[in-house]
DNA sequence: CTGTTAGCGCTTTCAT
DNA sequence: ATGAAAGCGCTAACAG
């Protein structure tokens, strides 16, 4: 591969006027210039990035580190997110935890290792051994959709509570007193919020507030599938389930049909934090809790970047919106 | 951040044990070795990668260029492909294209400056001028999924032909003469041989062959479903949609229910070639070709990691298996 | 505006 | 087995 120096030599120019000119960081003669770059095209030449940031000591890469990369609610997010920093020069490098403390640990050094300008996170839990060395070597570190107790870094997330009491309201639009909950582990904050957020609002919209209709998986389909079965095997009747997020209501509809027969199953409306392609397919359709997966995305992204500048960054609660799929079967 | 310099300080050894002990590249006496390893971890120090791979001329990153994060085939892929990539020490850099050939350019010059030490690429479609240039500088590549003509690099992929085989002695079981096929771009090469296979099996299946009823989208929902109601608007009738791969399946269900009402799409069967999650959940269920994502991505990377040391990769089709879900309701 | 040079952190010779 | 030193490709500081 050519370097700077090939570049130069083929321009008849020093090697400092090849780099002033390839990287535009001062001035430089309209003839060299010209010069330069056509001996950087003729030879192919494509910086070599290793190098270049460890001269710099900076990268432009930023680490993007997410609980389920297959949870479409994360791929739209990465999405999002690695549009967002191409826009503004920076490479995202992702990892995926699938939902793993010890993996999301691994990549944590491994972005410790590249030498990422900054990171974006989806933890899993608390805060882990390398989420500590993480902070202690003062990483620029935004947290995505969850965030973890004690930690001092701006959160870019759902706004839990606005989404949960959208649900509460068309569960009594749609006159539910009986409702299950699916929820996720107390130790993910978005567990831990939307339950919290459940829970303290079931009086004040004349939802049942019997224990025996509450469980809590694993944000996985299967873990859900489960809970959604203890939750049957109590016998406390109920007409509604609310599933805390996208993973959770495949599971508990998986749940409901196996357990209870497509017929029977049709008979119980689904409603879903997290919406999903297939929901309008469902029968009966499944309303849900429109999450922005996309904003939340890019708003952190951005929120990183004026970290790295030396600005601050608040973080944000972006808004639901809720998607009610009996309308149309009752107009 | 220690660098290894002040790990050799702290530990009293010279530079170059130090940096011996940490890779492990030859032999130390056990007492350098163990206070090297105490100042490492008192220090918390993590090699600089940029650095390292300067110095070594490698990086041990591959490239991961997918055409779209957001379709679970690709998500699913990405996942095995960066576990198995793990497994051999490798960290995986993974870029979306979005079904975009700017942005599958774009991505290839970030890799080739990175330095990635080889390619995973799933392309859009012809050889552009990144590619070329990325052929030229004798990057090793592997195709993931999709091909390019002409291009010389092994291919791990869906055995389309097989699939699609499967997909019509499953039409000719349900007794479908008159079936609409929603296919992709016959740029993208699955687009070309799923259509291929399909086309030139008709007869021997007893499946229509009036032309009227094939028709093409992009590979993404909104494509496919204008696709659908065009065939729909020719007025030939058809009893069944086959959908060539799951986002036009997505967009074919979509388009049956707005042009026809619930009730009267419920009478089409869909059939698909990838299986996703909630085809179970569809009326009537939609029946599917499994494409597994995982071992593509696996065997990529095992391709990959072969070509890397020298050895020679043949590339693979991997079998597909068929979901047949109108078994359960007849029997 | 441009040439020269030091040095980023690391691995790997070359001696010893 | 280890110390000393060169140098990977690049940018930035310093002269001019």
């Amino acid at each position: 591969m050519a370097t700077i120096k090939d570049v130069a030599a083929r321009a008849g120019v020093a090697l400092g006027t090849a780099s002033r000119v390839l990287s535009g960081s001062s001035q430089t003669s309209a003839d060299s210039r010209a010069r330069v770059l056509a001996a950087a095209a003729e030879l192919g030449y494509v910086a070599h990035g290793p190098a270049r940031s460890l001269r710099r000591a900076r990268t432009d890469v930023l680490g993007l580190l997410v609980s389920d990369i297959r949870n479409p609610f994360f791929s739209e997010l990465a999405h999002a997110a690695e549009q967002e920093a191409r826009r503004h020069g920076f490479t995202v490098l992702l990892a995926n935890a699938n939902e793993d403390a010890e993996q999301a640990d691994a990549y944590l050094r491994t972005f410790a290792g590249q030498r990422v300008d900054g990171l974006l996170f989806s933890p899993q839990d608390n805060v882990s051994p390398q989420l500590a060395a993480t902070l202690a070597s003062g990483m620029p570190l935004v947290f995505l959709n969850r965030t973890v107790e004690g930690v001092d870094a701006p959160l870019y997330g759902t706004d839990n509570a606005q989404g949960v009491q959208q649900v509460l309201s068309w569960l009594e639009r749609r006159g539910h007193r009986d409702v299950a909950f699916i929820g996720g582990p107390d130790t993910i904050s978005t567990g831990a919020e939307r339950r919290a957020a459940y829970v303290a609002g079931r009086a004040a919209h004349g939802i049942s507030t019997d224990d025996r209709l509450l469980d809590a998986g694993d944000f996985l389909a299967d873990g859900a599938a489960q809970a959604m079965c203890r939750v049957i095997d109590r016998g406390v009747p109920f007409t509604a389930v609310f599933g805390a997020n996208g993973q959770t209501t495949l599971g508990v509809v998986r749940a409901l049909r196996e357990r209870l027969g497509a017929e029977q199953a049709a008979h119980i409306e689904v409603v879903s934090f997290d919406d999903l392609d297939w929901f309008e397919f469902a029968s009966p359709p499944i309303s849900a809790v429109r999450n922005d997966a996309s904003a939340i995305g890019r708003l952190g992204v951005r929120g990183l970047i004026d970290l790295l500048a030396g600005r601050p960054a608040a973080g944000q609660r972006i808004a639901t919106t809720f998607t009610d799929r009996t309308v149309r079967s009752a107009g």
